[in-house]
DNA sequence: TCTGGGGTCCTAGGACCC
DNA sequence: TCTGGGGTCCTAGGACCC
């Protein structure tokens, strides 16, 4: 069997640890810029603050509530999280996690007995709070889609489950497939749920006695396929090891104000490349192909949110490098063909892609000099990395700023920053 | 004058996830 | 007035090769 270990309102619980004032009261979280609702506390979806919705839309119910709203605080976040895996790691072997997301992983328990299981989830769940402050569900079952299907219901009913969800058997498989909405299928989106519903597939157990044939031919090849083996118990998606090496890395964010002039792109576009050879640096990777983007700001037409055009260019590097200095130049360039003046632009991106691990770069024999740019890069890195901040950056990201996004709301950072460590008085 | 078939590589775009 | 960011995988189609 496996399991899926899931934190509950994930970033909302990590700001009430630190905050007792808070535990029963309705809480918030807000994406970058402060433009969506990106987590919610219990007692806040209750009220019927959806999810993902656009913050000022929220901000009368908010309001009225007396909702506790903060800006995302990432530092807080990744550090509750590395906590929350080592536990998991402590209790069931290192070996044993993986891990899917900030707030997520799968465990292998195929070495627990069947009979074992109910005790082994309690504990989880037990300690990492005790450990950590942070609630968690547990799904067990034989694939990761069923895990995932117990886990959605051990967190829709916590009075019932107590965050525990086991399908051992095949009347508990049936029981929860049955109650499992196409939409709360893992692998769902709202394409296909909608295809699915106009095809007359309603819940789980219904697309679990599709023929593969079928799926294949409407939910995307193979991944159709793939979904239905899952819920029939057949474990199709690989467990390989978590992709420690990402494929592409990026950093974008969209401007606090929207920009009208080519100096503040320009700038935005050199700090998100730095970033963004800084991530690469950190995997030991070098870059062959670097992209950016610009989006310009529309009038909203139609009823459907949607994000204007974005205009994008790429260039293949002569040789695949993690120096900010390479990157930077071609990337203002790019900047400089992209922008037209008189527009207002909302949004910015730099994407590297074409990675390949840095002992593998084909260096030229006369380029000895290779060996200090990188002594200088891991000089600047390990600066930033231990002020968790840009201390040090190239004169090309500039020191106003003025596009830097909104962040009105966001709590201290306890416990990666030592001026704004929890404070027991 | 006649102009195949199979393979690979790359890119863009669509779908999904948290 | 105000709608996130960072990824993955898959497919189709074009370019190119022999």
């Amino acid at each position: 069997m496996r399991a899926v270990v899931d934190c509950n309102s994930f970033y909302c619980s990590c700001e009430k640890v630190f905050r007792p004032d808070l535990w029963k009261r309705p809480v918030v979280v807000l994406s970058n810029n402060d433009g969506c609702i990106i987590s919610r506390s219990d007692e806040a979806k209750k009220i019927g603050i959806g999810m993902a919705g656009p913050y000022f839309l929220a901000k009368p119910l908010i309001e009225k509530h007396h909702v506790e709203t903060f800006s995302s605080n990432y530092h807080l976040y990744g550090d509750m999280s590395r906590r929350v895996m080592d536990t998991l790691r402590n209790i069931i072997g290192e070996d044993r996690v993986e891990v899917y997301s900030v707030d997520e992983a799968f465990l292998d328990l195929s070495h627990i007995p069947a009979d074992q299981l109910k005790e082994l989830a309690d504990a989880l769940r037990d300690t990492v709070y005790q450990w950590t402050g942070i609630e968690v569900s547990v799904g067990i079952a034989t694939t990761k889609t069923l895990c995932k299907v117990a886990n959605h219901l051990a967190k829709k009913n916590k009075a019932e489950t107590n965050c525990v969800y086991i399908l051992d058997t095949p009347d508990k498989i049936y029981e929860a497939l049955q109650k499992t909405e196409v939409n709360d299928i893992w692998g769902v989106g709202r394409k296909y749920a909608v295809k699915l519903m106009d095809n007359g597939i309603a819940t789980a157990w219904d697309l679990s006695r599709i023929p593969e044939e079928w799926a294949s031919r409407h939910l995307g090849g193979v991944i159709g396929a793939r979904l239905i083996r899952e819920l029939n118990g057949k474990e199709s998606i690989k467990t390989d090891k978590p992709l420690v090496n990402k494929k592409m890395i990026a950093t974008t964010r969209m401007f606090g104000d929207a920009v009208s002039n080519l100096r503040d792109i320009k700038e935005a576009i050199a700090t998100y490349t730095s970033r963004a050879a800084e991530k690469l640096r950190r995997q030991q990777g070098a870059a062959n192909v670097i992209s950016i983007f610009v989006v310009p700001k529309e009038k909203a037409n139609g009823p459907r949110f949607s994000h204007g055009p974005m205009l994008s260019s790429s260039v293949v590097l002569s040789k695949a490098t993690a120096d900010t200095k390479e990157l930077i130049k071609p990337a203002l360039l790019m900047a400089e063909k992209l922008f037209e003046d008189g527009r207002l632009y909302k949004k910015a991106g730099v994407i590297l892609s074409g990675i390949v691990p840095d002992e593998s770069i084909q260096g030229n024999l006369f380029t000895a000099r290779r060996n200090e740019s990188r002594l200088l890069m891991d000089t600047i890195d390990n600066v930033n990395f231990s002020m968790r901040d840009d201390v040090v950056k190239f004169a090309a990201a500039g020191t106003a700023k003025n596009w830097k996004m909104r962040q009105e709301l966001r709590s201290p950072r306890y416990t990666t920053r030592w001026d704004e460590i929890f404070n027991v008085s």
